[in-house]
RNA sequence: GCCCCCGUAGCUCAGUGGAUAGAGCGUUGCCCUCCGAAGGCAUGUGCGCGUGUUCGACUCACGCCGGGGGCACCA
C-alpha cells in the first residue's frame, strides 16, 4: 500500500462515517500522510483527525476512534492506533509494505512520475547571460537549478521549454566589441570595458582568422569585432552548457525581437490595455499601475528602445507561443525586476499571480585560500563554470549546486570541495548506486536469477528494510512536492535520506547467501529490495542532471 | 530612506502548522579471516529577541536586533 493509497482510503472511510451521519464535515480536507520520525509510530501516519475536528465540533481523539474502528477492518495494516491529540498511526503488514518493490520494478524509469502538473504549459527561462563573456558561478548555480526544475516539472506531466534569452544588443555588447578591438591594436581597454584575459584571446583569434579586419576603419573594426567576438562566444557558452549536460530548447535572441517586429507588436498589446503613455519626448509603461515603484520608459527620448521594452515584447511573445506559466530564474541583484516584471503581465491583461513567477536566487559566494572571490565579470576576476568543473566535476558541481533552496546564498569553499571531494554527499548518494550494482552483479556471478524467482515482500522483516520501503515509498511525493514549490533541491535530500536507509540495511541485513549457504525466498526478496532501490536512486540522480555510476 | 533574502549544533546547511528539531564535516570510541569501510553503529550542544494567530509555531503575522544584496531614459 502506497501512500496515496492510504490517502484513499482513509478518505473513503471518512466518507462511509459521514453517510452513516456519524460526523458531520462538509468539505473533505486534502489527507496528508507523512512519515513518522520515530519508528515506534508506525509505518504512516496522518493528521485528519485533527483536520477535521473542529469544523465537525467534536474532539479529534472521538474523530479519530471512529476512524480506527472503520479502518481496523481492513487487511492491509497490522495496527491503527491513536497518539498523542489524535494523530492516527498506521503499521502496515509487512507484505503490504514491501509491495512497493514490485511496483517500483515495474513502473522502472517511470517511477516517480506524476500526472499532477498535466496540462500546464510552462515555460522556464534561466542564465540568459550576455554574450560578452564566459559564464561565471551564478550562471552555473542556474545551469543546475534551472535544468533539474525542468526535468522535475517534466516528471510531474507539465509541458516544458527550457529557454535562454541572449542580451545581444545594447551597450554592453557594444562595449564588448570596443574591449575586443583594443586589445586587438594593442591599445588600452577603457574602464568601462571588458578586461578579461578572454578579451586578448578572443582579439588574437579573430585577428588571426581575418587579418583584414585591421584594415577597416576603426568604427567598422568595432562592428567586425563585435560580431564576431559574439559569434565566439555564444558559441563557448552553448558548449560549455552542453557538457554542462544543460540543454536548452530555445534560444532566444533579442535583437530578433526587434527584426521580427515582435517588439513593435508587444507595444500594441501594451497600447491596447490602455497603459503606454508619453512623458518629455519619451514612451512610458505605467507599471506604477500595477504595484512597480516606478513607471518604465520603453522608448527614450533619442528614438531608442530600451531594455525593458525588449523584456515586455519578450514577455508578450511567450503569451503567444502558448506558455501559461513563465518562470524566470534571476539573480538576487535583480529582484528590482520583480515588481516590474508582473507589472508587465499585468499591463498586457494577464494575472501574474498565474501567468508570472520569479523565483530569486541569492547569490553564490566562493572562498579560495580563505578569502572572498569577488565574481566580476567586468573586472576579469571571475570563477567561470568551467573552473568549477575542473576543479570538482560534473556530477558533484551540479549536485551541489542544486542541493541548497535557492534563496539561501550559498558559498562554496573552493579549497574544502577540492581536498575533500570524498566529503561532498554526491558520491555518498552514488556509491549507494555503485554499491547495489557490485551487489546485483555478484548475484548473476552466482547465477541467482532474482528477476524470475519468487517474490515474497512478508519476507522483509527488519526494522532497517521497513525503513528502506518506507523511503522508497516517498518518491513520487517528493518529485511532485519539488515540482510544485519549484524546489528541485528536495530530490537531492531525499536521495540522501535514500541512501542511508540503504546503508544500513546493507550492514544489517546480509543480501547474498555466504558460501555454503543456499540461496532462499529472503535472498530473492532483498535482491529485490536492491534492485527497487538502485532504480529510485537512479531516478532521482537523473532528475538533478547526475550520473548514476555502476563502479567508482 | 525604501525593497528583497538570510539568522537553526563549533562549521556548512536541511526542516510544504504537528509528536522527542535533523544531516554532513569536526571531536571521541567501536565494527571488515565473506555481498564495495567512499560504509555502519555509538557520542554532547541549538531554533537571534519580543508580542500575536492556533488545540499545536523553527514554520504564519507584526515589531525589534544582526548579516548579505538591490534601488538608473544601464544592461
Amino acid at each position: 500500500m502506497t501512500p496515496e493509497e492510504l490517502s484513499k482510503t482513509i478518505k473513503k472511510s471518512l466518507e462511509s462515517l459521514i453517510s452513516a451521519k456519524k460526523i458531520a464535515v462538509k468539505d473533505i480536507p486534502e489527507i496528508k500522510i507523512e512519515r513518522p520520525k520515530s519508528k515506534d509510530h508506525g509505518d504512516y501516519a496522518s493528521n485528519i483527525a485533527l483536520m477535521v475536528a473542529k469544523p465537525a465540533g467534536v474532539n479529534p481523539r472521538e474523530v479519530a476512534q471512529l476512524l480506527v474502528d472503520e479502518l481496523s477492518k481492513n487487511q492491509a495494516f497490522k495496527k491503527v492506533e491513536i497518539a498523542g491529540p489524535g494523530f492516527l498511526n498506521f503499521t502496515l503488514e509487512s507484505a503490504r509494505l514491501g509491495e512497493i518493490v514490485r511496483t517500483i520494478i515495474k513502473e522502472a524509469i517511470n517511477y516517480g512520475h506524476t500526472n499532477t502538473l498535466q496540462g500546464q504549459n510552462i515555460n522556464v527561462e534561466f542564465i540568459s547571460a550576455n554574450p560578452t563573456g564566459p559564464l561565471h558561478l551564478g550562471h552555473t548555480r542556474w545551469a543546475a537549478v534551472g535544468d533539474a526544475l525542468a526535468r522535475v516539472l517534466v516528471a510531474s506531466g507539465a509541458k516544458v521549454a527550457r529557454e535562454f534569452y541572449i542580451n545581444d544588443r545594447g551597450t554592453q555588447i557594444d562595449k564588448f566589441g570596443i574591449s575586443i578591438c583594443a586589445a586587438a591594436n594593442n591599445e588600452a581597454i577603457p574602464e568601462d570595458g571588458y578586461h578579461g584575459a578572454y578579451i586578448k584571446d578572443l582579439a588574437t583569434e579573430i585577428v588571426k582568422e581575418k587579418p583584414e579586419i585591421l584594415k577597416l576603419s576603426k568604427d567598422k573594426q568595432v562592428i567586425e569585432f563585435r560580431e564576431e567576438g559574439y559569434k565566439k562566444q555564444l558559441k563557448q557558452q552553448q558548449s560549455v552548457l552542453d557538457d554542462f549536460r544543460t540543454h536548452f530548447d530555445v534560444w532566444y535572441s533579442e535583437r530578433s525581437l526587434h527584426s521580427s517586429g515582435a517588439v513593435e507588436k508587444g507595444l500594441a498589446v501594451l497600447k491596447k490595455h490602455g497603459h503606454v503613455f508619453e512623458l518629455e519626448g519619451a514612451t512610458w509603461l505605467k507599471t506604477t499601475d500595477f504595484g512597480d515603484d516606478k513607471d518604465r520608459v520603453l522608448i527614450k527620448a533619442d528614438g531608442e528602445y530600451t531594455y525593458f521594452a525588449s523584456d515586455t515584447a519578450y514577455y508578450v511573445d511567450k503569451r503567444s507561443r502558448g506558455f501559461d506559466v513563465n518562470i524566470y530564474l534571476l539573480g538576487a541583484d535583480h529582484h528590482g525586476y520583480v515588481n516590474r516584471l508582473r507589472a508587465v503581465s499585468a499591463c498586457a491583461g494577464d494575472d501574474p499571480d498565474k501567468n508570472v513567477e520569479v523565483l530569486i536566487g541569492q547569490l553564490v559566494k566562493m572562498l579560495k585560500n580563505g578569502q572572498e572571490v569577488r565574481l566580476s565579470k567586468r573586472a576579469g576576476n571571475i570563477i567561470t563554470l568551467e573552473d568549477l568543473v575542473d576543479e570538482v566535476g560534473v556530477d558533484a558541481a551540479r549536485y551541489t549546486l542544486t542541493r541548497y533552496p535557492v534563496e539561501t546564498s550559498l558559498t562554496l569553499d573552493i579549497d574544502l570541495l577540492t581536498s575533500h571531494t570524498n566529503d561532498n554527499p554526491v558520491f555518498y548518494v552514488q556509491y549507494a548506486h555503485a554499491r547495489i550494482s557490485a551487489v546485483l552483479r555478484a548475484a548473476v556471478e552466482k547465477g541467482i536469477d532474482w528477476q524470475k524467482n519468487t517474490f515474497n515482500p512478508a519476507l522483509l522483516i527488519t526494522s532497517q528494510e521497513a525503513e528502506l520501503l518506507g523511503a522508497l515509498s516517498e518518491f513520487p511525493r517528493i518529485v511532485a512536492a519539488s515540482a510544485s514549490l519549484r524546489e528541485p533541491h528536495r530530490v537531492a535530500r531525499y536521495l540522501e535520506e535514500l541512501a542511508t536507509a540503504y546503508h544500513s540495511f546493507y550492514s544489517a541485513c546480509r543480501v547474498l547467501p555466504m558460501d555454503g549457504e543456499l540461496v532462499t525466498d529472503v535472498t530473492n526478496a532483498r535482491l529485490l529490495l536492491c534492485a527497487a532501490t538502485r532504480q529510485v536512486v537512479r531516478n532521482g540522480l537523473d532528475l538533478l542532471g547526475v550520473s548514476a555510476p555502476e563502479k567508482m
